[in-house]
DNA sequence: AGAAGCCTCCTACAGGTGTAGTATGATATT
DNA sequence: AATATCATACTACACCTGTAGGAGGCTTCT
């Protein structure tokens, strides 16, 4: 599967949000942070349809739009391609710069302690 | 600034590591990872000029090519993207996402706690 | 000097992406 | 039933991206 273009991750996102809708609840549900026109959205729907990257049920009148992956294995892939473009597959490099320059709750703190302690075995 | 492709990258990384280089050289660079053809590597080079993404010392004949940006800049930019599109901003997230699918060393996770240590207070 | 090879410039071209407009059918409202 | 509205399908179009090919100049080896 292609790496997905940032509207393509707009898309799904309001899908995976929605857990599935039709057409005028996507265009508002994506209104606000995009101002698509309502064409623009189904062109993008069914181009992905093509592509096998949103499913579309068209049994009842209003079809009804679903993401066709799973959000978690997009994020994977994701993780693997940002990984090695601009980290050079260097995990210890990414997180270090991730911990210094975004901001982590001290709850999250907690929670990533505990993954790196789980990690010794 | 845009969002640098996927290419750009490669480009842009043969540049930061070889500190700038004339064009045989970079077509040597590069060969290995992306088998490109010579003048694919200078169609990118002058596209990628003309955005500002590498400079070009036309001086001494064979032209010197240079990457106009720094790499922790660009790297910024791209964590930045990354974590908005594919995490909804959600540093904590994204960490423990890297942490649980991807291989780190016991000194990177010794690291990490340090930093971790550092972000208390 | 001629041939061989790199360098740079200009040109090309197909496919993808962003962004709709138009037409046409279905639905709901008066 | 007529009108307004929403949905879907089809079409459009410019710009970007990936990937070179060809032409002409400069260097260098023979």
């Amino acid at each position: 599967m292609d790496k997905l273009s940032d509207r393509e991750w707009t898309v799904l996102s309001a899908l995976w949000e929605t857990g599935g809708a039709e057409l005028g609840q996507l265009v508002e549900a994506l209104r606000p942070h995009t101002g698509w026109n309502r064409n623009t959205v189904l062109t993008y729907l069914t181009r992905m349809e093509a592509k096998g990257l949103v499913a579309i049920d068209k049994e009842p009148s209003p079809h009804r739009y679903r993401a066709a992956l799973d959000r978690a294995d997009c994020q994977a892939l994701e993780r693997r391609s940002f990984l090695q473009r601009v980290y050079q597959g260097s995990a210890g490099d990414l997180i270090a710069a991730f911990l210094k320059e975004e901001t982590i709750s001290p709850q999250e703190r907690e929670r990533l302690r505990q993954l790196l302690d789980e990690m010794e075995v």
